[in-house]
RNA sequence: GCCGAAGUGGUGGAAUUGGCAGACGCAGCGGACUCAAAAUCCGCCGGGGGUAACUCCGUGAGGGUUCAAGUCCCUCCUUCGGCACCA
């Protein structure tokens, strides 16, 4: 990084791993277990046998660990949980906020990963006259059950007698999350011989265990309508089960007996008692009204998002400050007695648990409230935990509170985050969330974190993203050896946009240093013409010197755009390219004037600090052999002179049915008639429009004229 | 299956709101300089036809809208990414 020249604020530095850092993790946890937004659950997780630890759902990928790629496995366990589903519709609203400013991509992906829909509850009874709550967004096919599902972990299963029933439940609980979840999934059910009512027809439909329900959305039970869904098309046609249809196609009327798959398209309201005849887009708003009118249950909101599971297994991390007292029961740690440091003196015995457990010097403590010997947590905290507030922490790296308040204020939120992809729905969610939760603390003055988002591409090599427990990494150091720093730097930027994936390559470096020598001759065979306080005002300038100078302002307001606004470095890179080729192309003799001078003098005070951000170190060597004393890293952004980025004279075009077929110069204020007119006058349009009918004259002042003839 | 992004010369990639497709590089070809080479400077560089002026075709494929489409709309193909029994 040193000898790439990067600048980094090494002053701000903070360190994770320091407890000075992880205490205000623990202090962020405590608050938020006051406010029931950090809780512990006993529930099925996601856990990994080679890391020994769960793992939070957007760590558990397809059913493989995000670190170490093994399958894996559920459990029942207690564990520590973030609510992050408390924060999922200001997770959702946000990004009203972000739209523009972070890539659509990721805002998409979180969107589908957050994955809120609207439906209604409705409570099917049992026989003995008991609440069964399912879950639905289709109140429109309410008519149309003709049997239920239920989740294989349900706890209303646990009273379950039949023992074919429950060798069917043992089995479906003991496959792996692949196998459950597999590519030629095939749904599995059981019929419990139980009877559920329907309280809209009062119908009683068998109650079936099917391996393709979860327990841990809606209320983990289904109605199945196997004549509007897919699912349970292929279930009842397995099972034998009956199909009822109530959505027809207004088109082609379907006929039950013939159905080879569900129709899941809009349709007119069959068989469903007085909602028959209307659109089952209006049935939907009409049976939820019905539905809540008649107390059979009520419209609700659900979220494919999941808490966020926080404990981990693992001995390096932040320790979860809570203490478990067997009067007092489970206490947090009082903020006076943080942070609860990790002991680096450890004994790891070999087996599978955190060496925390082992070490009573870390286990035993006192209970804060009865001061009777009590126990400390010994699961530690995800890292992402971590990084989920870290950038708020840099506005003030050595606060004696979490944050000092007036540089939080200034610093956040954060003008420009960068990252890859791979964060979208892990880092960038939890970072938003911590920053919501910190708003409503009252510690942050924004909800967002970040304002502007860029997601940088991944770099390629042989087919793989480069990294280094791939061994495919190319080691900067060989070029810096032969070409330079700057020279590396220019060339990764003129690659491609930072957004594209960029397959490596070094093809082509030698144009980025060719490019840095071209203007290291041309400046230095210069460099004696250049005058500090050069006076362009008032100066009558040559055609050659005037367009020159033209360029030099169109280049600053183009590089200028390309950084701020548009973070596309490799056309800014271009543009300056193009700059130099004009310089080399200026006749000398001009250049030898006075006036040229204070062109060139324009050019220099502008070019070099232009040139900085991309090639530092030669932009400073430039630069004090002008003379300057002053560092560049100072030296104000160069502005530009509106009226010089406008040429006096540009190409217009001829256009005759939208074909070119001659360019002209004009002045470049030309009005539209006159356009039209040189258009029409001109000898080569007159050979393809003689004879010809004119039907219209399109002009585009500045561009071009197109005329249209049959 | 659903959602999203992308597809442009030999090659990396350009192209404000629809307005000259291929900027700027790389590779290649030619010229100048040199005893020669390197470096440098200058020029050419999508395809077909034509001696030439010029002309026709061309942005994954096929339609459409428009005076005008790489850009907008529809259908499809390919690649990449995300989600994936979410009721």
């Amino acid at each position: 990084l040193k000898r790439l020249g990067f600048s980094y604020d090494w002053t701000k530095e903070v360190t994770t791993y320091e407890p000075e850092y992880y205490r205000w993790n623990q202090w962020m946890f405590t608050k938020m277990y006051e406010k029931g937004l950090a809780y512990k659950k006993f529930a099925s997780v996601n856990w990994c046998d080679t890391c020994n630890t769960v793992l939070a759902n957007e760590q558990a990928e397809n059913g493989i660990c995000w670190r170490c790629e093994s399958p894996v496995l559920q459990k029942k366990l207690e564990q520590w949980f973030f609510k992050i589903t408390a924060y999922a519709d200001d997770l959702l609203k946000g990004h009203d906020e972000l739209t523009g400013n972070w890539p659509e991509q990721v805002l998409t992906m979180q969107k589908n990963w957050i994955g809120r829909s609207t439906g209604l509850t409705v409570n099917f009874k049992l026989e003995s006259g008991a609440d069964f709550p399912i879950y639905t967004t289709r109140p429109d096919t309410i008519y149309g059950v003709t049997f239920m599902v239920i989740a294989p972990e349900h706890p209303f299963l646990d009273s379950v007698k039949d023992p074919k029933v429950k060798a069917f439940i043992e089995k479906i609980k003991t496959q792996s999350t692949i196998e459950r979840t597999s590519e030629d999934k095939e749904k599995e059910g059981i019929d419990t011989g139980i009877k559920i009512t329907n309280p809209f027809t009062g119908e009683k439909v068998p109650l079936f265990i099917g391996n393709f329900v979860l327990m841990d959305y809606g209320t983990g039970a289904i109605m199945a309508v196997p004549a509007h869904d897919t699912r349970d098309f292929a279930f009842a046609k397995k099972y034998s089960i009956p199909i009822k249809l109530v959505i027809d196609n207004p088109h082609t009327p379907i006929d039950v007996k013939t159905m080879t798959e569900a129709y899941v398209d809009e349709g007119v309201c069959v068989n469903s008692g007085p909602f028959n005849g209307i659109s089952n887009k209006d049935a939907i708003e009409k049976i939820s009204d019905f539905c809540e009118e008649k107390k059979y249950g009520k419209r609700e909101v659900n979220y494919r998002i999941r808490d966020w599971l926080i404990s981990r297994q693992r001995y390096w991390g932040c320790p979860i400050p809570m203490i478990y007292c067997d009067t007092c029961g489970m206490l947090p740690v009082p903020e006076k007695n943080l942070p609860v440091v990790l002991p680096t003196q450890v004994d790891f015995k070999g087996d599978s648990r955190s060496p925390l457990i082992h070490m009573d010097e870390f286990l035993k403590c006192t209970c804060p409230k009865c001061g009777t010997p009590a126990r400390r947590e010994t699961d530690t905290m995800d890292t992402f935990v971590d990084s989920s507030w870290y950038y708020s922490k840099f506005t003030s790296p050595g606060s004696k509170e979490i944050f000092d308040t007036n540089a939080i204020n200034y610093w956040m939120p954060v003008d420009q985050y960068i990252g890859g992809i791979e964060h979208a729905v892990l880092h960038l969610l939890y970072a938003r969330f911590f920053s919501m939760v910190m708003f409503d603390m009252g510690l942050l003055k924004s909800k967002e974190p970040f304002n502007r988002l860029l997601t940088q591409g991944m770099v390629i090599k042989d087919g793989s993203k480069m990294r280094k427990s791939k061994g495919n990494t190319v080691d900067p150091d060989g070029i810096i050896e032969k070409y330079g720093a700057d020279t590396v730097r220019l060339f990764m930027l003129f690659a491609s946009p930072p957004q594209k994936d960029l397959d490596w390559s070094d093809k082509g470096v030698e144009g980025s240093f060719r490019f840095i020598m071209r203007v290291w001759r041309f400046i230095h065979k210069h460099k004696n013409v250049y005058i500090k306080n050069f006076k362009l005002d008032g100066m009558q300038l040559s055609d050659t010197l005037q367009n020159l100078r033209i360029e030099l302002h169109r280049t600053i307001k183009i590089v200028t755009r390309d950084i701020e606004e548009r973070a596309q470095y490799n056309t800014a890179i271009a543009r300056m390219m193009e700059l130099t080729n004009t310089l080399y192309q200026a006749d000398e003799k001009e250049l030898a004037t006075t006036e040229g001078h204070q062109v060139l003098s324009e050019v220099f005070s502008t070019f070099i600090p232009m040139l900085a951000p991309f090639v530092p170190h030669f932009a400073e060597e430039l630069w004090e052999t002008l003379g300057n004393t002053v560092s560049l890293t100072t030296a104000e952004w160069p502005s530009f002179i509106e009226e010089l980025t406008k040429r006096d004279e540009i190409e217009l075009v001829f256009q005759v049915n939208g074909k070119i077929r001659e360019k002209i110069q004009v002045p470049a204020d030309i009005s539209k008639e006159d356009m039209e007119k040189m258009a029409m006058s001109s000898d080569r349009i007159q050979d393809f429009i003689a004879g010809k009918q004119i039907k219209k004259v399109i002009a585009i002042p500045g561009k071009l004229v197109n005329i249209v003839v049959v």
